[in-house]
DNA sequence: AAATAATGTGAGAAAATCTAACATATTGTT
DNA sequence: AACAATATGTTAGATTTTCTCACATTATTT
């Protein structure tokens, strides 16, 4: 499902929340952003709005710090890390790919027709949806 | 997973998220709070924090409000659905509970022994955990 | 026509965030 | 030991967002 990964890119959080899910200080955060290490959206009025994703990333940050490693090795540990996980996500599609049945494979096309279009416009969100907004 | 609803009531969105979210104006959100037909968390400094349960509710509140029924009905309407999908959540809780074999169960109180504590401090967050923390 | 309900709009205050500059503590280098 | 670089703290002033409160407007009900 590409929507999970749609849904946790989606910038949403101020840096007031991101400070307190992370326990990072707003210079760290706004530092590690200087170092390329996140690039948090904005809004309009130039606010950084962050995402679960960079969420993670920070936290990811924080447990390199902790372990003593400096902005260029986390730099380039980020780095490796993205590329072997977009590595296994595909591996992971391939094989559920393979997994599913030919009957699976059609009802999951009567779903998918069922809810088209359900992501174009935040319109078209409805009760119970904001479930499927988050992982 | 009792930690599901928790995670779906963490106050984590200010108002304009929100707005954005729901498509309702500031206005109105204020308004459905004064009718007390949501119950915002607040920060320190007085703003309104919105959960993924609250904005699921505003967009419940939108759709009624489409429907043409006025507050008062969205009222009644809402506190119907409180008590009835909390008796649907207990009726799914006894049945995945009957569902469970002898051996998942001591497969799960492993795994939560394992991971005791996790939600006590943020401090304890860590990489990857941000996908817990949704849904 | 008058009252009520739901929302818009504007003002002024308070809070959060922004950038930029300088300070400080720790680590690495010479 | 002295110096330089790194990572973070602190402060200031500007900008943006949100707050409450009051009044305006529009659509419905009585």
């Amino acid at each position: 499902m590409a929507n999970k990964e749609i849904r946790r890119s989606m910038p949403v959080f101020q840096i007031g929340a991101v400070m307190e899910l992370t326990e990072l200080t707003a210079r760290q955060i706004r530092y590690y952003e200087e170092q390329k290490l996140i690039s948090p959206a904005r809004t309009e009025g130039n606010r950084r709005l962050f995402s679960l994703n960079d969420i993670d990333r920070l936290l990811e940050i924080k447990d390199y710090l902790d372990q003593g490693i400096n902005m260029a090795g986390i730099r380039k540990l980020l780095e490796v890390n993205q590329a072997t996980s977009a590595i296994e996500e595909d591996k992971a599609k391939d094989k559920s790919q393979k997994e599913l049945s030919d009957e699976e494979l059609r009802r999951l096309l009567r779903e998918e027709l069922l809810h088209a279009g359900r992501f174009q416009k935040s319109a078209s969100l409805r009760q119970g949806d904001m479930s499927r907004f988050f992982h």
